[in-house]
DNA sequence: GAGTGGTCTAGACCACACA
DNA sequence: GTGTGGTCTAGACCACTCC
């Protein structure tokens, strides 16, 4: 743990108003939630207690509804979702794996299990739209919870993005996102991940480390990670053992019916 | 198909503005697409058009930027994401399982597997919030694409909701979430999914029509589904062949960090 | 009728991109 | 500097719940 050493300047995205006040609430849900007491002052109280407009304390109870954490009931007020304590990993976000693996209640810790530099074959150089027999890093990790093997991903990206001297090292201490963020100045605000299952024997085609895995069926995400400027610089796969990594997903049914 | 025949009154959600204006420049931009110009009028342009006020076609905005219709850049103005359209499954609405077989390119169609009443056991009992002993029903039903099993859902609910008499022929035809509005008139506005994944002989365990699938492995979701009073009404299992059931998902990265 | 959330407006100012 | 999206405000009116 060498905190403070290098400290890195990196691109802060600065926070608004209505995150302030979201964070606020949510701090303040939390202080006062085993109480019983479930209703949340209204809005209006609220707007003048904290001295923001309305409209700004709705944007934050709406971003808190969305994510399950609180429920709005016309009329009556809003509540704090006693559900939402059981959520264990919202998919939505995208947060790191060891952050992940630490809210499903295990210690977290992983090994880089390969690193290689190769040229990238037709699909992946139409995905990340590279040049034909561009070069590509790819960078195999597994991640453990508890000891056990919980997450096998595999980043994918061009060497002209990271420099041609990418070394073990770099790549031990820090996540993909970090590197890109340090030595190719960009960094990822958006992906797409398409949802697919295998068993056993197509995992461990598709992997080096993949006979660690202790499942028999694996949830897989393939995802493309696209920067500021919405090109596309990461084409990554992710295997799960659902044993381990239990996703939850709150979702509201909208259906206006046009 | 007796369409029109027996036109029931169901509940309507009534769309407001800024959805409707959303469905305008969902329709506008679909109308465009193929010309290659993928730049939408300025905001304030389009308020004026429109003749709404700025914030309610920002809203409309917000809503295709979180499903990926629109990308917009800061300085720039607001692009058609070109991406969106190799979205075949978006996650999130939780959609109708013939459409989106439908959506992901074959023909939809399905069977109605069995359909049970038994006495709740201890975990749904706890779920559903039920008596001792209280009576379900646990409807289960293939769904196929082109003739290949795709889906299999198990949906549970109490036999209070729907009345001691259901039939197999009045499941035939609708969708539990149709049951449930007609005769219990109580319609789900959102549901809490657990995802997992599981091998071909834990699926036959669970389900009565699982050796129908084709698959080694299967993607399932777990949900809850809470009416317009916050109660849980109805414990399903989903079982998905991701060869057939192409999910996607879009994900906007938003690191406020605090 | 009082309280509360849901929607919409008009106007202001800021931050970023591009010439 | 001009054009564009990003944020915030104050105020209005409506719809629903509960007394």
């Amino acid at each position: 743990m060498k905190a403070r050493e290098n400290m890195e300047l990196h691109p802060m995205i600065k926070p608004n108003l209505s995150s302030s006040v979201k964070n606020y609430l949510y701090k303040y849900i939390r202080s006062l939630d085993l109480g019983g007491n479930t209703k949340l002052p209204p809005e209006n109280e609220l707007s003048l207690n904290l001295g923001v407009s309305r409209v700004t304390v709705r944007r934050a109870l709406d971003e808190l509804e969305k994510e399950g954490i609180v429920l709005r009931i016309h009329g009556r007020g809003t509540f704090v979702n006693p559900e939402a304590l059981n959520i264990q990993v919202n998919l939505m976000p995208g947060e790191e794996f060891s952050r992940l693996i630490e809210s499903c209640g295990y210690k977290a810790s992983f090994e880089v299990a390969d690193v290689r530099k190769l040229k990238a074959d037709a699909e992946i150089a139409r995905i990340l739209q590279l040049e034909d027999e561009e070069e590509i890093y790819e960078i195999e990790k597994i991640y453990l919870a508890d000891g056990h093997p919980a997450i096998i991903s595999i980043d994918r990206f061009a060497c002209s993005l990271a420099g041609d001297d990418l070394k073990r090292e770099a790549v031990e201490g820090k996540s993909t996102f970090d590197i890109l963020r340090k030595f190719g100045g960009c960094f990822i605000v958006r992906d797409k991940i398409r949802i697919e299952t295998m068993n056993r024997r197509e995992m461990e085609q598709e992997t080096v480390y993949g006979r660690k895995m202790e499942c028999d069926s694996v949830l897989v995400f393939h995802g493309i990670n696209y920067n500021q400027d919405n090109r596309a610089v990461i084409y990554d796969t992710e295997f799960y053992d659902t044993k381990y990594i239990k996703f939850s997903l709150l979702r509201v049914k909208n259906v206006y019916e046009d």
